[in-house]
DNA sequence: ACAGCCCCTTGACACCGTCAACACCATCAT
DNA sequence: ATGATGGTGTTGACGGTGTCAAGGGGCTGT
């Protein structure tokens, strides 16, 4: 199989194993059974390695919410919609969440097109957003609306994944249920 | 001086100036001016250092929270002020605040007493909250609303502290002026 | 004078990311 | 068929890291 996805399978792999700062070059060439210096070949250094893992994350995500935002209902359903699936994605796939927002690993503008990807993610949002906002309204409030949804289901997403929400938050069932609750709480306005 | 803080300090500014990533044992020995077995005489290890400076972090925001909740105003006058506080002293101490919510590094539950101070800090902002849903509200609602106020600012403060919302909020005022917008927008309910 | 402790140093080890040089092997023009 | 080329992988080295182990020097209390 192509070295190259054997690569950043092993990398996601042992960040899921052991954290993101298990993640070394050395231990990734092991396990996909070449020698320390092979993975060089298809990627410059650790950091473009994160990169590629990057933009797959924003990819899946993008796609996620690209669906929950074509579903029925008015804006404020689908908003919501778009809101939960943000949340439900760093539950599901919490190494690439957070190695999406975690910068001092990447520097994304050496990689202008996992850069575009996650500009393209985000559009999703803020075009959702924009229609929220009606056409008469200024670029200005149009902004701080953005900043306002995307702010509190990134908010609530790491505080959940880091586990600061408490610790009767423990099991998938309840950090659902509380996501429901405060997203319901939210659109409530 | 006592070499403890000298530690501390040293570590600060090495992290201001080249990332969490360039936090390095030996480098903060060397800026300390002593070899590079000396630091152990105070932290047992790395993230020793990371927690004491975390347990910093907590106080300080602690004390930022608690003088902006006993302001006048109603409820929700002083949760605003809360929340402004916070979303402040994320761009006022970003190393702080990055390496507060950076769980990778440290493992609090090595270090319980840092831990007691982080839930001190919480504390604050979950009183407020209380003291909003007013007596009637049942734990689970109160909870949802907890996590609706901390996730929006936790949000804002780390999507504003990446660079995620934009390249128009370049400067200190322009990112002032959208966390009032903000702000203003989540108030109106 | 001497034992003990505190603060610090020196030295080693394994591991890391990355540069440089080389080996293999399929492809392809001659 | 041959020889050059280029993609793919190797081995080896260098300077850096975190941390363990051992020792050294100067107070302090006896």
């Amino acid at each position: 199989m192509d070295l190259r996805v054997r690569v950043l399978e092993a990398s996601e792999q042992l960040i899921a194993e052991a954290g993101l700062a298990g993640l070394s070059m050395r231990e990734v060439a092991r396990r996909a059974g070449v020698s320390h210096q092979a993975p060089y070949h298809y990627f410059a250094d650790k950091a473009a390695i994160v990169a590629a893992l990057v933009g797959r994350g924003f990819a899946v995500l993008g796609d996620r919410l690209a669906e929950a935002s074509a579903g029925r209902g008015g804006i404020r359903e689908r908003l919501e919609q778009v809101g939960r699936a943000y949340v439900l994605f760093a539950l599901d796939e919490p190494v690439y969440f957070r190695l999406m927002f975690r910068p001092e690993l990447t520097d994304l503008k050496r990689f202008p097109e996992v850069e575009a990807e996650g500009e393209r993610t985000f559009g999703v949002l803020q075009g959702l957003v924009a229609e929220l906002a009606g056409e008469g309204a200024g670029e200005e409030e149009r902004e701080a609306l953005t900043s306002l949804h995307w702010s509190l289901v990134h908010g609530l997403a790491t505080l959940l994944l880091d586990g600061n929400l408490g610790e009767g938050l423990g099991g998938r069932a309840a950090q659902e249920r509380h996501i429901e609750a405060v997203l319901r709480l939210f659109g409530r306005r």
